[in-house]
DNA sequence: ATAACAAATGAAATCAATTTCATATGAAAG
DNA sequence: CTTTCATATGAAATTGATTTCATTTGTTAT
């Protein structure tokens, strides 16, 4: 009988690598509103285009991310079904446990 | 009106970090079933003390996982409430996902 | 107060992922 | 078929986090 609640430990760490970043961090908040083409993300994040294209290769390589190709554009939308609720979960969890010792800031918090 | 949307990322990525490697990632699955010392963290996925130390303070640090002193033993909890949906949403994305061209491999696929 | 065990810490070394920069590819328009 | 706009790619350089190793701190028992 097979144990189930053993984790692919290393499986794990590629998907969540993409989240510890702040390029791609940037990116998810941006995809969060609507789809964007490359040029318009980077635009919005206010990064190189050659950055951006390097992170969404990776997010898109993960299914964090699809690409649609729309004439010489190519927009990416936000795996929304995966992305939303984890990062809802962050979200509570930060505003929760923000505080002096933890490196975790919130937006309400003013920490050095 | 403030935009409630907006995500103070590079605090997610901070979150994330902990997640984005191997031994911090061992450890939660450790801890998964019950909590534990050290020592026994260190046995169970077969690393060394002081590594397991240095990831014990950062996702404590981060209210990942919570400490209690027993006599000279330090027992580390996981923070449930937290993590297990976290995982869970993974779990199902890697499973959804993992084919050839992703770098996620989930615990049925045999890839190279 | 000392020994024995458990765990934490600091700093240097290592490692892996990100960034950068120059260049290549691809799509549409003229 | 050449130009232009949009994006991808490869490889070297950089960065930052992890690991290692020696040492220190803390707890309990004698």
């Amino acid at each position: 009988m097979k144990d189930n609640s053993c984790m692919a430990a290393s499986s794990y760490k590629d998907f969540f690598v993409n989240f510890a970043n702040k390029t791609k961090m940037d990116i998810i908040a941006a995809l969060r509103k609507k789809p964007l083409c490359v040029g318009e993300i980077a635009e919005a994040i206010n990064e190189e285009q050659s950055k951006v294209s390097h992170s969404l290769k990776k997010l898109t390589q993960c299914k964090i991310l699809e690409v649609k190709q729309e004439g010489k554009k190519r927009v990416y939308t936000l795996n929304h079904d995966t992305v939303l609720p984890i990062l809802q979960i962050v979200e509570k969890h930060v505003h929760q446990y923000c505080a002096k010792n933890c490196p975790l800031k919130c937006l309400g918090c003013k920490k050095k």
